[in-house]
RNA sequence: GCGGAAUUGGUGAAGUGGUUAACACGCCGGAUUGUGGCUCCGGUAUGCAUGAGUUCGAUCCUCAUAUUUCGCCCCA
């Protein structure tokens, strides 16, 4: 047997009707903030992660997928869904227009070699938000707003967001010239994993879940001392404008986000109750130039599809996602089946939700069949009423079976259901 | 990359170093010769992830591999 690769999954049964429902949800949100759907190659050339990501985040040295294609070009899976759309902003000058913003939105899966886990695939879907050409914080509060109140929309209302300023690139490099600065004499203290990490990212010794009760991270130098006047207005206003909106948000200086493009403001997505990250963003100001784009100031965020998935298993209302036909359609033999298929397309093209026989079941199974799919009306077909030109039709809440003329049953259908 | 736990029909699962691998759900058939949902009766894994090994004998013990799952790292 042949089975699925490693961290991929199939998507069918209940989860596949609430990745329906999302993408709905998705598609009418977007519509209403006037934001433009964008779907870029799902493998791309590999410089393309490796100059906006970061050289030395792990995504891009261990959890890629690389290959060569034919032509001996390198190539890799996409990790994430900014860089590619920010490729394509650069490559169709989208910024051809420079007094209005480039406001996108992707949706659609992304790879990483990783070992799999709760809500944590190789293969896994992100939707995401982008926009250009604007540095003002509106803009951010507006990103931010999109992801939360998608969230609340969908039923996930235990969430708030994170939110923590980087600050721009001088403020960022001074703060973590004191941070290390600071460490430096405790370094032997601290867990095997933030010693790596004081000299890979030293950012990330904030979060460690390890030594987050350690007096020596409690008293570290603070993010917010460092910033410059303008990152720090900038912030202030954002924290104004989420107030405004009604978002419940909360600030934590320990929210640094892997990606090395971030700067400035940078937020998170979390569950209240357990801590789970569905999501993240921030501003990415130097992103489009370094990518020999123009200078572009830019705002994004994504959010994890299979982590919604997960969190909305818990909240939603299966009931409300059952499969509800209007109409099941029962017959035994040749002649009944032959007009069965007629009939279901018939009150398939008018918007009936109709399933009919097409096994050689018992009229019993077909009955149960009828009942679990919570069949409205039963069309029990029998030849001996269909070469009178007569359709029996079974209600079946009432029971109540009628016999209804060949040439009106799709209207009789219409007028009941 | 590191660590823990798991893998038995369509599903949920019990179980044992030795003849036919419980039970339940589901499904199929019958009682009911074309009108069900209840009830009763019968059927439903030639096999216990895969491959080696130990053994007279392995689903059970050992090892390896794969996959699943839960953490760490990292990230959504």
């Amino acid at each position: 047997m042949i089975t699925k690769p490693k961290g991929t999954y199939d998507l069918m049964g209940l989860d596949a009707k609430i990745y329906t429902y999302i993408n709905h949800e998705i598609e009418n949100f977007m519509a209403n903030y006037n934001y433009d759907l964008i779907r870029t190659p799902i493998f791309e050339a590999s410089e393309l992660y490796h100059r906006s990501v970061g050289e030395t985040s792990d995504i891009v040295t261990k959890e890629t997928y690389d290959f060569k294609d034919r032509g001996d070009r390198s190539m890799t899976l996409r990790p994430e869904g900014t860089a590619g759309v920010v490729r394509s902003v650069i490559e169709n000058k989208l910024y051809g227009n420079k007094n209005d913003c480039i406001k996108l939105y992707y949706n659609g899966t992304m790879y990483r070699y990783e070992r799999p886990q709760s809500g944590r695939n190789r293969e896994f879907t992100q939707f995401g938000v982008e926009v250009f050409n604007s540095a003002d914080p509106m803009i951010d509060a507006e990103v931010i707003s999109i992801g939360y109140n998608l969230l609340n929309s969908l039923g996930i209302d235990n969430v708030t967001v994170a939110i923590n300023s980087l600050g721009d690139k001088i403020s960022r490099k001074n703060y973590t010239e004191a941070l290390v600065k600071y460490l430096t004499p405790y370094i032997n203290e601290l867990c095997d994993d933030c010693k790596k990490r004081f000299n890979s990212n030293p950012l990330r010794i904030l979060d460690c879940k390890i030594d987050k009760n350690n007096d020596i991270l409690k008293n570290v130098p603070k993010i917010s001392d460092y910033l410059s006047k303008e990152s720090k207005e900038r912030f202030d206003k954002l924290k104004m404008l989420l107030t405004n909106l009604d978002i419940d948000y909360e600030i934590d200086e320990k929210i640094v986000r892997g990606l090395d493009y971030y700067d400035e403001n940078v937020w998170e997505y979390i569950t209240t109750d357990n801590g789970i990250t569905l999501g993240g963003g921030g501003r990415y100001n130097s992103l489009v130039e370094n990518l020999g784009g123009p200078n572009l100031p830019a705002v994004g965020f994504a959010l994890g599809i299979e982590r919604i998935i997960l969190e909305l298993k818990n909240k939603i209302n299966i009931s409300n996602l059952q499969n509800n036909i209007d109409v099941y359609i029962m017959s035994v033999n040749e002649e009944e089946k032959m007009q069965s298929i007629i009939l279901a397309q018939n009150l398939r093209l008018n918007n009936v939700i109709t399933e009919m026989n097409s096994n050689n079941l018992s009229l019993k199974s077909q009955f149960k069949i009828a009942d679990s799919l919570n069949a409205k009306f039963l069309v029990i077909l029998n030849s001996e009423d269909l070469n009178k030109g007569l359709i029996n039709v079974k209600d079946n809440a009432t029971k109540e079976e009628m016999k209804i003329d060949e040439s009106e049953i799709v209207d009789w259908i219409l007028g009941n259901i």
